[in-house]
DNA sequence: GAAAGACTAGATCGATCGATCTAGTGGGAG
DNA sequence: CTCCCACTAGATCGATCGATCTAGTCTTTC
Protein backbone atom coordinates (compact mmCIF):
# COMPACT_ATOMS: atom_id res chain seq x y z
CA UNK A 1 0.00 0.00 0.00
CA UNK A 2 1.64 3.24 -1.03
CA UNK A 3 1.88 6.41 0.64
CA UNK A 4 -1.03 8.30 -1.01
CA UNK A 5 -3.58 5.09 -0.82
CA UNK A 6 -2.35 5.35 3.39
CA UNK A 7 -3.51 9.23 3.78
CA UNK A 8 -6.86 8.52 2.02
CA UNK A 9 -7.45 5.38 4.38
CA UNK A 10 -6.32 6.70 7.51
CA UNK A 11 -8.33 9.95 7.00
CA UNK A 12 -11.05 7.97 5.51
CA UNK A 13 -13.51 8.05 8.33
CA UNK A 14 -12.31 11.48 9.51
CA UNK A 15 -13.58 12.60 5.89
CA UNK A 16 -17.04 11.12 5.94
CA UNK A 17 -17.44 12.26 9.40
CA UNK A 18 -16.55 16.06 7.79
CA UNK A 19 -19.17 15.67 5.11
CA UNK A 20 -21.94 14.43 6.46
CA UNK A 21 -21.44 17.19 9.64
CA UNK A 22 -21.41 19.78 7.26
CA UNK A 23 -24.38 18.90 5.16
CA UNK A 24 -26.59 18.23 8.03
CA UNK A 25 -25.61 21.74 9.86
CA UNK A 26 -26.67 23.34 6.66
CA UNK A 27 -29.98 21.89 6.72
CA UNK A 28 -30.92 21.69 10.50
CA UNK A 29 -28.34 23.91 12.57
CA UNK A 30 -26.25 22.90 14.97
CA UNK A 31 -28.55 22.17 18.31
CA UNK A 32 -30.68 20.37 15.39
CA UNK A 33 -28.17 17.86 14.64
CA UNK A 34 -27.69 15.22 17.01
CA UNK A 35 -24.16 13.31 16.83
CA UNK A 36 -25.96 10.10 16.71
CA UNK A 37 -27.18 11.20 13.88
CA UNK A 38 -24.19 12.37 12.36
CA UNK A 39 -22.61 8.77 12.85
CA UNK A 40 -25.37 7.17 11.54
CA UNK A 41 -24.83 8.87 7.98
CA UNK A 42 -21.22 9.01 8.34
CA UNK A 43 -20.71 5.25 9.36
CA UNK A 44 -18.64 5.58 12.09
CA UNK A 45 -18.81 5.28 15.81
CA UNK A 46 -18.21 7.39 18.93
CA UNK A 47 -15.14 6.05 19.16
CA UNK A 48 -14.04 7.10 15.95
CA UNK A 49 -15.02 10.19 16.52
CA UNK A 50 -13.99 11.42 20.06
CA UNK A 51 -10.69 10.05 18.12
CA UNK A 52 -10.40 12.74 15.53
CA UNK A 53 -11.79 15.28 17.26
CA UNK A 54 -11.31 15.48 21.33
CA UNK A 55 -13.24 18.22 21.88
CA UNK A 56 -16.28 16.36 20.49
CA UNK A 57 -19.39 18.27 18.21
CA UNK A 58 -18.24 21.95 18.69
CA UNK A 59 -15.02 20.93 17.38
CA UNK A 60 -16.25 18.64 14.63
CA UNK A 61 -18.71 21.74 13.98
CA UNK A 62 -16.13 24.27 13.31
CA UNK A 63 -14.02 21.66 10.94
CA UNK A 64 -17.47 21.11 9.00
CA UNK A 65 -18.08 24.95 8.77
CA UNK A 66 -14.98 24.91 7.32
CA UNK A 67 -15.54 22.28 4.47
CA UNK A 68 -18.37 23.60 3.48
CA UNK A 69 -17.04 27.41 3.48
CA UNK A 70 -15.04 25.67 0.45
CA UNK A 71 -17.92 24.09 -1.35
CA UNK A 72 -19.67 28.02 -1.54
CA UNK A 73 -16.91 29.18 -2.17
CA UNK A 74 -16.64 27.28 -5.33
CA UNK A 75 -19.92 28.23 -6.53
CA UNK A 76 -19.29 31.80 -6.14
CA UNK A 77 -15.94 31.42 -8.01
CA UNK A 78 -17.66 29.95 -10.97
CA UNK A 79 -20.61 32.40 -10.73
CA UNK A 80 -17.86 35.70 -10.90
CA UNK A 81 -16.25 34.31 -13.76
CA UNK A 82 -18.88 33.44 -16.00
CA UNK A 83 -18.72 36.77 -17.39
CA UNK A 84 -16.49 39.76 -18.22
CA UNK A 85 -19.02 42.36 -17.24
CA UNK A 86 -18.71 42.12 -13.22
CA UNK A 87 -22.85 43.27 -12.94
CA UNK A 88 -23.99 40.02 -15.20
CA UNK A 89 -21.30 38.13 -12.83
CA UNK A 90 -22.79 38.86 -9.69
CA UNK A 91 -26.12 38.16 -11.56
CA UNK A 92 -25.08 34.63 -12.37
CA UNK A 93 -24.11 33.87 -9.11
CA UNK A 94 -27.74 34.52 -7.93
CA UNK A 95 -28.26 32.14 -10.46
CA UNK A 96 -26.43 29.45 -9.42
CA UNK A 97 -27.00 29.94 -6.30
CA UNK A 98 -31.05 29.30 -6.90
CA UNK A 99 -30.45 26.77 -9.10
CA UNK A 100 -28.46 24.65 -6.24
CA UNK A 101 -31.35 25.43 -4.22
CA UNK A 102 -34.24 24.38 -6.14
CA UNK A 103 -32.41 21.13 -7.30
CA UNK A 104 -32.13 20.28 -3.68
CA UNK A 105 -35.67 20.91 -2.70
CA UNK A 106 -34.47 24.43 -0.63
CA UNK A 107 -31.47 22.90 1.59
CA UNK A 108 -28.37 22.96 -0.54
CA UNK A 109 -27.40 26.76 0.02
CA UNK A 110 -24.93 28.58 2.48
CA UNK A 111 -23.25 25.97 4.16
CA UNK A 112 -22.76 28.48 8.24
CA UNK A 113 -26.12 30.83 8.14
CA UNK A 114 -28.30 28.33 9.47
CA UNK A 115 -25.43 27.12 12.43
CA UNK A 116 -24.25 30.57 12.61
CA UNK A 117 -27.47 32.45 13.97
CA UNK A 118 -28.31 29.79 16.21
CA UNK A 119 -24.86 29.82 18.35
CA UNK A 120 -23.66 33.32 18.65
CA UNK A 121 -22.22 34.26 21.29
CA UNK A 122 -22.30 30.69 22.82
CA UNK A 123 -19.58 29.10 20.91
CA UNK A 124 -15.98 31.36 19.62
CA UNK A 125 -14.64 28.33 18.09
CA UNK A 126 -17.87 28.21 16.00
CA UNK A 127 -18.51 31.89 15.26
CA UNK A 128 -15.21 32.75 14.56
CA UNK A 129 -15.13 29.52 11.95
CA UNK A 130 -18.48 31.22 10.73
CA UNK A 131 -16.62 34.69 10.49
CA UNK A 132 -13.75 33.48 8.41
CA UNK A 133 -16.12 31.95 5.58
CA UNK A 134 -18.02 35.35 5.40
CA UNK A 135 -15.18 37.21 5.35
CA UNK A 136 -13.29 34.90 2.66
CA UNK A 137 -16.41 35.31 0.42
CA UNK A 138 -16.58 39.10 0.88
CA UNK A 139 -12.89 38.96 -0.79
CA UNK A 140 -13.73 37.05 -3.43
CA UNK A 141 -16.61 39.21 -4.64
CA UNK A 142 -14.25 42.41 -4.01
CA UNK A 143 -11.65 41.18 -5.62
CA UNK A 144 -14.03 40.63 -8.63
CA UNK A 145 -15.40 44.11 -8.60
CA UNK A 146 -12.43 45.82 -8.62
CA UNK A 147 -10.68 43.70 -11.20
CA UNK A 148 -13.81 44.55 -13.11
CA UNK A 149 -13.90 48.46 -12.81
CA UNK A 150 -15.00 49.15 -9.27
CA UNK A 151 -13.37 51.87 -7.66
CA UNK A 152 -11.42 50.65 -4.97
CA UNK A 153 -13.29 52.80 -2.27
CA UNK A 154 -16.61 51.76 -2.70
CA UNK A 155 -15.69 48.11 -3.88
CA UNK A 156 -15.41 46.95 -0.26
CA UNK A 157 -19.19 48.13 0.72
CA UNK A 158 -20.51 46.81 -2.46
CA UNK A 159 -19.01 43.56 -1.92
CA UNK A 160 -20.06 43.51 1.27
CA UNK A 161 -23.51 44.28 0.18
CA UNK A 162 -23.69 42.05 -2.89
CA UNK A 163 -23.10 38.77 0.05
CA UNK A 164 -25.79 40.32 2.04
CA UNK A 165 -28.15 40.68 -0.12
CA UNK A 166 -27.40 36.77 -1.72
CA UNK A 167 -28.05 35.52 2.07
CA UNK A 168 -30.55 37.25 2.78
CA UNK A 169 -32.53 36.73 -0.41
CA UNK A 170 -31.20 32.59 -0.01
CA UNK A 171 -33.69 32.96 3.40
CA UNK A 172 -36.38 34.45 1.62
CA UNK A 173 -35.90 31.66 -1.29
CA UNK A 174 -36.02 28.99 1.68
CA UNK A 175 -38.61 29.96 3.82
CA UNK A 176 -41.39 30.30 0.89
CA UNK A 177 -40.01 27.78 -1.00
CA UNK A 178 -39.46 30.00 -4.35
CA UNK A 179 -36.98 31.28 -6.09
CA UNK A 180 -38.35 34.57 -6.74
CA UNK A 181 -36.13 36.79 -4.06
CA UNK A 182 -33.03 35.42 -5.36
CA UNK A 183 -34.12 36.37 -9.17
CA UNK A 184 -35.31 39.91 -8.05
CA UNK A 185 -31.75 40.27 -6.08
CA UNK A 186 -29.58 39.43 -9.14
CA UNK A 187 -31.36 41.39 -11.33
CA UNK A 188 -31.39 44.32 -8.74
CA UNK A 189 -27.55 43.82 -7.38
CA UNK A 190 -26.94 43.93 -11.90
CA UNK A 191 -28.07 47.48 -11.21
CA UNK A 192 -26.38 48.37 -8.38
CA UNK A 193 -23.11 47.08 -9.82
CA UNK A 194 -23.40 49.23 -12.79
CA UNK A 195 -24.01 52.41 -10.50
CA UNK A 196 -20.88 51.98 -8.77
CA UNK A 197 -18.95 51.46 -11.92
CA UNK B 1 -63.12 43.75 38.29
CA UNK B 2 -64.06 44.76 34.85
CA UNK B 3 -64.15 43.04 31.61
CA UNK B 4 -60.58 44.43 30.31
CA UNK B 5 -58.78 43.73 33.47
CA UNK B 6 -60.13 40.55 33.94
CA UNK B 7 -59.02 39.76 29.99
CA UNK B 8 -55.77 41.16 30.73
CA UNK B 9 -55.12 38.93 33.82
CA UNK B 10 -56.54 36.09 32.29
CA UNK B 11 -53.72 35.49 29.31
CA UNK B 12 -51.02 37.35 31.69
CA UNK B 13 -49.36 34.02 31.74
CA UNK B 14 -50.15 33.13 28.14
CA UNK B 15 -48.40 36.63 27.28
CA UNK B 16 -45.05 36.01 29.27
CA UNK B 17 -45.04 32.90 28.18
CA UNK B 18 -45.06 34.10 24.17
CA UNK B 19 -42.87 37.56 24.80
CA UNK B 20 -40.13 34.96 26.97
CA UNK B 21 -40.18 32.37 23.87
CA UNK B 22 -40.09 35.49 21.31
CA UNK B 23 -36.65 36.60 22.78
CA UNK B 24 -35.09 32.85 23.59
CA UNK B 25 -36.10 32.23 19.35
CA UNK B 26 -34.70 35.17 18.44
CA UNK B 27 -31.51 34.41 20.15
CA UNK B 28 -30.76 30.74 20.01
CA UNK B 29 -33.58 28.99 17.70
CA UNK B 30 -35.81 26.64 17.95
CA UNK B 31 -33.48 23.61 18.97
CA UNK B 32 -31.37 25.48 21.14
CA UNK B 33 -34.29 26.94 23.45
CA UNK B 34 -35.49 24.52 25.86
CA UNK B 35 -39.34 24.43 27.06
CA UNK B 36 -37.76 24.14 30.78
CA UNK B 37 -35.58 27.83 30.08
CA UNK B 38 -39.17 29.27 28.33
CA UNK B 39 -41.05 28.20 31.87
CA UNK B 40 -38.23 29.88 33.73
CA UNK B 41 -37.54 32.74 32.06
CA UNK B 42 -41.51 33.43 31.49
CA UNK B 43 -42.13 32.05 35.26
CA UNK B 44 -44.77 29.42 34.02
CA UNK B 45 -45.42 25.63 34.52
CA UNK B 46 -46.06 22.76 32.63
CA UNK B 47 -49.58 23.04 33.55
CA UNK B 48 -49.66 26.32 32.15
CA UNK B 49 -47.97 25.78 28.84
CA UNK B 50 -50.02 23.22 27.98
CA UNK B 51 -52.82 24.54 29.49
CA UNK B 52 -52.45 27.45 26.54
CA UNK B 53 -50.54 25.84 23.99
CA UNK B 54 -51.83 22.05 23.61
CA UNK B 55 -49.94 21.78 20.40
CA UNK B 56 -46.28 22.14 23.26
CA UNK B 57 -43.38 24.03 21.75
CA UNK B 58 -44.16 24.02 18.22
CA UNK B 59 -47.61 25.76 18.63
CA UNK B 60 -46.17 28.12 21.25
CA UNK B 61 -43.09 29.11 18.55
CA UNK B 62 -45.24 29.58 15.85
CA UNK B 63 -47.30 32.35 18.58
CA UNK B 64 -43.92 33.67 19.55
CA UNK B 65 -42.65 34.14 15.62
CA UNK B 66 -45.92 36.46 14.71
CA UNK B 67 -45.52 38.37 18.16
CA UNK B 68 -41.96 38.92 17.26
CA UNK B 69 -42.89 39.79 13.93
CA UNK B 70 -44.88 42.67 14.80
CA UNK B 71 -42.38 44.20 16.71
CA UNK B 72 -39.83 44.10 13.82
CA UNK B 73 -42.85 45.70 11.87
CA UNK B 74 -42.98 48.57 13.92
CA UNK B 75 -39.23 49.58 13.59
CA UNK B 76 -39.49 48.92 10.40
CA UNK B 77 -42.81 51.61 10.00
CA UNK B 78 -40.77 53.61 12.35
CA UNK B 79 -37.43 53.30 9.50
CA UNK B 80 -39.88 53.68 6.61
CA UNK B 81 -41.38 57.18 8.03
CA UNK B 82 -38.64 58.96 8.93
CA UNK B 83 -38.28 60.92 5.87
CA UNK B 84 -39.95 61.95 2.59
CA UNK B 85 -37.11 60.61 0.84
CA UNK B 86 -37.47 56.59 -0.09
CA UNK B 87 -33.73 56.12 -0.37
CA UNK B 88 -33.35 57.88 2.80
CA UNK B 89 -35.91 55.94 4.07
CA UNK B 90 -34.35 52.84 3.41
CA UNK B 91 -31.28 53.98 4.45
CA UNK B 92 -32.84 55.18 8.30
CA UNK B 93 -34.11 51.65 8.46
CA UNK B 94 -30.59 50.06 8.26
CA UNK B 95 -29.08 52.87 10.94
CA UNK B 96 -32.26 52.04 13.51
CA UNK B 97 -31.55 47.34 12.90
CA UNK B 98 -27.71 48.39 13.35
CA UNK B 99 -28.69 50.53 16.48
CA UNK B 100 -30.87 48.27 17.86
CA UNK B 101 -28.09 45.09 17.33
CA UNK B 102 -25.28 47.06 19.01
CA UNK B 103 -27.29 47.79 21.94
CA UNK B 104 -28.54 44.54 22.61
CA UNK B 105 -25.25 42.69 22.30
CA UNK B 106 -25.94 41.58 18.69
CA UNK B 107 -29.00 39.76 20.02
CA UNK B 108 -32.07 41.91 18.86
CA UNK B 109 -32.53 41.30 15.29
CA UNK B 110 -34.95 39.96 13.06
CA UNK B 111 -36.73 37.44 15.00
CA UNK B 112 -37.38 34.58 12.64
CA UNK B 113 -34.04 34.55 10.86
CA UNK B 114 -32.46 31.45 13.02
CA UNK B 115 -35.29 29.70 13.67
CA UNK B 116 -36.76 29.68 10.43
CA UNK B 117 -33.45 28.33 8.85
CA UNK B 118 -33.02 25.53 10.88
CA UNK B 119 -36.53 23.89 11.00
CA UNK B 120 -37.29 24.67 7.50
CA UNK B 121 -39.31 21.33 5.90
CA UNK B 122 -39.63 20.14 8.92
CA UNK B 123 -42.16 22.29 10.80
CA UNK B 124 -45.29 23.80 8.73
CA UNK B 125 -46.54 25.15 11.35
CA UNK B 126 -43.16 27.39 12.55
CA UNK B 127 -42.35 27.59 8.67
CA UNK B 128 -45.18 29.20 7.51
CA UNK B 129 -45.29 31.48 10.53
CA UNK B 130 -41.94 33.01 9.39
CA UNK B 131 -43.15 33.03 5.89
CA UNK B 132 -45.92 35.38 6.75
CA UNK B 133 -43.76 37.42 8.70
CA UNK B 134 -41.08 38.01 5.80
CA UNK B 135 -44.37 38.70 3.31
CA UNK B 136 -45.59 41.42 5.98
CA UNK B 137 -42.29 43.23 5.66
CA UNK B 138 -41.68 43.06 1.75
CA UNK B 139 -45.12 44.03 1.56
CA UNK B 140 -44.31 47.25 3.73
CA UNK B 141 -40.87 48.12 1.93
CA UNK B 142 -43.08 48.38 -1.49
CA UNK B 143 -45.63 49.79 -0.36
CA UNK B 144 -43.35 52.73 0.99
CA UNK B 145 -41.19 52.38 -2.22
CA UNK B 146 -44.72 52.95 -4.43
CA UNK B 147 -46.00 56.03 -2.60
CA UNK B 148 -42.37 57.56 -3.17
CA UNK B 149 -41.79 57.54 -7.19
CA UNK B 150 -40.58 54.01 -7.18
CA UNK B 151 -42.69 52.08 -11.00
CA UNK B 152 -45.49 49.57 -9.24
CA UNK B 153 -43.29 47.14 -11.85
CA UNK B 154 -39.99 47.23 -9.98
CA UNK B 155 -41.27 48.30 -6.59
CA UNK B 156 -42.03 44.19 -5.93
CA UNK B 157 -38.53 43.77 -7.07
CA UNK B 158 -36.64 46.19 -5.03
CA UNK B 159 -38.53 45.64 -1.60
CA UNK B 160 -37.85 41.96 -1.57
CA UNK B 161 -33.89 42.90 -2.29
CA UNK B 162 -33.83 45.52 0.36
CA UNK B 163 -35.37 43.18 3.01
CA UNK B 164 -32.94 40.26 1.62
CA UNK B 165 -30.15 42.75 2.34
CA UNK B 166 -31.35 44.00 5.66
CA UNK B 167 -31.27 40.35 6.52
CA UNK B 168 -27.90 39.29 5.15
CA UNK B 169 -26.20 42.05 6.31
CA UNK B 170 -27.96 41.62 9.61
CA UNK B 171 -26.13 37.96 9.78
CA UNK B 172 -22.80 39.72 8.94
CA UNK B 173 -23.19 42.12 11.70
CA UNK B 174 -24.01 39.66 14.04
CA UNK B 175 -21.27 36.79 13.11
CA UNK B 176 -18.44 39.53 13.43
CA UNK B 177 -19.66 41.72 15.93
CA UNK B 178 -19.54 44.72 13.71
CA UNK B 179 -22.26 47.39 12.46
CA UNK B 180 -20.33 47.52 9.12
CA UNK B 181 -22.55 45.62 7.21
CA UNK B 182 -25.20 47.40 7.83
CA UNK B 183 -23.91 50.65 7.65
CA UNK B 184 -22.63 49.63 3.84
CA UNK B 185 -25.82 48.31 3.53
CA UNK B 186 -27.92 51.60 3.97
CA UNK B 187 -25.51 53.13 1.90
CA UNK B 188 -25.62 50.87 -1.53
CA UNK B 189 -29.40 50.54 -0.82
CA UNK B 190 -29.78 54.50 -1.02
CA UNK B 191 -28.16 54.14 -4.32
CA UNK B 192 -29.81 51.64 -5.47
CA UNK B 193 -33.62 53.38 -4.78
CA UNK B 194 -32.42 56.36 -6.62
CA UNK B 195 -31.07 54.42 -10.06
CA UNK B 196 -34.76 53.00 -9.43
CA UNK B 197 -36.75 55.87 -9.08
C1' DG C 1 6.40 -12.62 16.24
C1' DA C 2 6.21 -9.24 19.94
C1' DA C 3 5.38 -4.47 20.97
C1' DA C 4 3.42 -0.02 19.88
C1' DG C 5 0.37 3.07 18.15
C1' DA C 6 -3.60 4.33 15.15
C1' DC C 7 -8.12 3.54 14.85
C1' DT C 8 -12.85 1.23 15.69
C1' DA C 9 -16.76 -0.73 18.33
C1' DG C 10 -20.36 0.08 21.27
C1' DA C 11 -22.00 -0.27 26.20
C1' DT C 12 -22.87 2.88 29.53
C1' DC C 13 -23.02 7.31 32.15
C1' DG C 14 -25.68 11.27 34.27
C1' DA C 15 -28.21 15.08 32.49
C1' DT C 16 -31.78 16.89 30.13
C1' DC C 17 -35.16 16.63 26.49
C1' DG C 18 -40.53 17.30 25.41
C1' DA C 19 -44.62 15.55 27.11
C1' DT C 20 -48.16 13.66 30.23
C1' DC C 21 -50.46 13.22 34.40
C1' DT C 22 -52.63 13.88 38.91
C1' DA C 23 -53.71 17.05 42.32
C1' DG C 24 -54.62 20.87 43.37
C1' DT C 25 -56.29 26.47 43.85
C1' DG C 26 -59.48 30.16 43.49
C1' DG C 27 -63.14 32.92 41.73
C1' DG C 28 -67.87 33.18 39.68
C1' DA C 29 -72.67 31.09 38.97
C1' DG C 30 -76.58 28.78 40.57
C1' DC D 1 -73.06 26.89 50.26
C1' DT D 2 -71.90 23.96 46.41
C1' DC D 3 -70.51 23.08 42.02
C1' DC D 4 -67.84 24.15 38.09
C1' DC D 5 -64.14 25.44 35.30
C1' DA D 6 -60.11 28.10 34.06
C1' DC D 7 -55.81 27.84 35.50
C1' DT D 8 -51.48 26.46 38.18
C1' DA D 9 -48.10 23.32 40.36
C1' DG D 10 -44.69 20.10 39.72
C1' DA D 11 -43.60 15.03 39.95
C1' DT D 12 -42.72 11.79 36.72
C1' DC D 13 -42.31 9.38 32.17
C1' DG D 14 -39.49 7.19 28.41
C1' DA D 15 -36.41 8.89 24.99
C1' DT D 16 -32.45 10.91 23.70
C1' DC D 17 -28.75 14.15 24.56
C1' DG D 18 -23.27 14.66 24.53
C1' DA D 19 -19.58 12.42 26.57
C1' DT D 20 -16.60 8.82 28.58
C1' DC D 21 -14.72 4.42 28.95
C1' DT D 22 -13.01 -0.27 28.22
C1' DA D 23 -11.97 -3.58 25.02
C1' DG D 24 -10.88 -4.60 21.20
C1' DT D 25 -8.68 -4.92 15.81
C1' DC D 26 -5.70 -3.71 12.61
C1' DT D 27 -0.94 -1.97 10.62
C1' DT D 28 3.68 -0.89 11.07
C1' DT D 29 8.20 -1.54 13.09
C1' DC D 30 11.91 -3.76 15.02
Amino acid sequence: MDDVTEERERSDTRTRLVVATAALLQRQGYEGTSIKRILKEAGATYGSLYHFFPHGKEELAAEALRFGADDFARLLREGLASSPDPAEAVAHCARLLAETLRDSDWTDGCPVAATALEIIGRSPLIQSASDEALKQWRGMIEARLTEGGVPGARAAALACTVLSALEGAELLCRVSGDDEPLRFAGEQLAVLVRANA
